[in-house]
DNA sequence: CGTGTGACGCGGG
DNA sequence: CCCCGCGCCACAC
């Protein structure tokens, strides 16, 4: 494993409850602003055996990625259970909620 | 060693 | 808001 990659789990641990950060503001703590996808990668490949708060990482625009029927419902439950709202097109509010 | 693939991001229509 | 294109990059084939 790499530093980039190391840095971007540690970045991830910091995301408290009831907050959310974005796989580009990841990547950019961990060195990397141009790394966005690696950190999707990440996630999706590692979120499990290093125990990651994986689901409260979205994308810039405040929706989440993952598709319906493919995580998407998973997600949202688990943010909505920390405390985060949705508006009525599945957007929450960066400048409320970001880390 | 090319080619396709995303849990991305940004701009533009 | 949706849809596209383009840049970016590690990774599976």
């Amino acid at each position: 494993m790499n530093d980039f990659t190391r840095s971007v789990i540690e970045q991830i641990r910091k995301v408290p409850k009831g907050k959310v950060s974005t796989y580009g503001r990841i990547a950019e703590l961990s060195g990397n602003p141009r790394a966005a996808r690696q950190v999707s990668r990440i996630l999706s490949s590692m979120s499990r055996k290093y125990n990651l708060p994986w689901h409260r990482i979205i994308n810039s625009q405040g929706r989440i990625s993952l598709k319906p029927g493919g995580g998407y419902e998973e997600q949202r439950a688990i943010l909505e259970a920390e405390g985060i709202e949705f508006d009525l097109y599945g957007t929450v509010d960066l400048k409320r909620y970001i880390y």
